[in-house]
RNA sequence: GCCCAGAUAGCUCAGUCGGUAGAGCAGAGGACUGAAAAUCCUCGUGUCGGCAGUUCGAUUCUGUCUCUGGGCA
């Protein structure tokens, strides 16, 4: 037995938001034992399903759905609680003889369950928000030329502009005095813990934008507004998770300060925008078999037989 | 019917004291290792409404026509 028959295959489905990903699990159902994991940085809270397009009571009563519904509306989740929850799941589904199939489109989470995380620690808030205070009191730039003095090399792939990469950067330098750079680097998301087939479908741009905008609509039919209003009342209007691309027009049209026709084409338009942002990270992401929207799933259907027996 | 204001990028509009034009949004491309549905970067040629006139030269001035607002009858 070589070392790759001993890995677990896993399926992987990915790509953008609106193009399919569900729909195509819920067809492999019929012809392989398999478990979605989600790899959805926004379906693991409760209670916000509508606007994050979960998987529906029925689907989840056809196929056992994992990293759903995991935590409360109020709670904070990070890649690395992903990929420790996920990695163990992968291993008990193969070990019941069944084949793990992840299903979503937050390419992070993908590619750190695949191929791990580096050896970085956690965020801390406390930190970030003096970090952040720094840049206030020092002025703009303060923290990027910290950074060029201690992390010359991540100072280099960060644009100026962009604190939240700055803020991590001096993050892992202050809680581990190393370089994240140097972490970073040596890692690359290398390890081959699993037998891999990935899948995306690939649409004419026009094509999945009109489903984009056709799925909003939908979600806004199915009571997103009332959704979201549920939340503001039993937490608040400051909730983090409502930072959501969706539920942050909502929010702005209950704060008054949108109209509703805006706040439909406001969550069509940014929805779009985030496809795209998807679309560029999946480009890059290796070995991903691209499917032709008008394929179907037969294609992929033929790959994994041929990928099971391998 | 008359008067006034417009007509410039896919949209909303700025501008050129006459030397063929630029913002925002849309759109396109990109980056990304514990916030990732987040965060950040790059990209602007279009008969300047049609026709004629003045001029070396008109998108800019003049005339006229068409269309769109608003007002007066």
């Amino acid at each position: 037995m070589t070392n790759s028959q001993k890995k677990p295959k896993v399926i992987v489905i990915c790509g953008p938001t609106g193009s399919g990903k569900t729909s195509l699990a819920m067809s492999l159902v019929r012809h392989f034992p398999i478990e979605v994991i989600s790899a959805d940085s926004r379906q693991v809270y409760r209670l916000m399903n509508i606007g994050t397009a979960k998987a529906t009571a029925e689907e989840q009563a056809v196929v056992r759905h994992h990293m759903i519904d995991l935590i409360d509306p109020d709670q904070e989740f990070s890649v690395a609680e992903f990929v420790d929850l996920a990695r163990p799941l992968i291993t008990d589904i193969a070990s019941r003889g069944k084949i793990p199939c992840v299903v979503g489109g937050t390419g992070l989470y993908i590619r750190a369950l695949i191929g791990g995380l580096a050896d970085l620690p956690n965020g801390d808030n406390t930190l970030r928000e003096q970090l952040h205070q720094k840049e206030l009191s020092g002025g703009e730039g303060t923290l990027f030329r910290e950074l060029q003095r201690i992390d010359p090399v991540a100072a280099e792939s960060i644009h100026p502009n962009n604190l939240v990469r700055i803020v991590r950067a001096l993050e892992v330098f202050e809680l581990t005095g190393k370089r994240m750079s140097e972490l970073k680097d040596a890692h690359q998301f290398a390890q081959k813990n699993y037998d891999v087939i990935k899948f995306a479908y690939d649409y004419p741009r026009d094509q999945l934008f009109n489903r984009i905008n056709a799925r909003t609509l939908q979600m806004f039919d199915e009571g997103l507004v009332a959704e979201v209003e549920m939340l503001v009342k039993k937490y608040s209007f400051s909730l983090k998770s409502l930072q959501t691309l969706g539920y942050r027009e909502v929010l702005r049209y209950l704060k008054n300060e949108i109209s509703a026709e805006q706040m439909v084409s406001d969550v069509q338009k940014f929805t779009r925008h985030y496809a795209k942002r998807q679309l560029t990270w999946f480009r890059t992401e290796p070995e991903i078999i691209w499917v032709d929207s008008t394929n179907e799933s037969g294609k992929v259907i033929q790959s994994i037989d041929n990928y099971i027996l391998r």
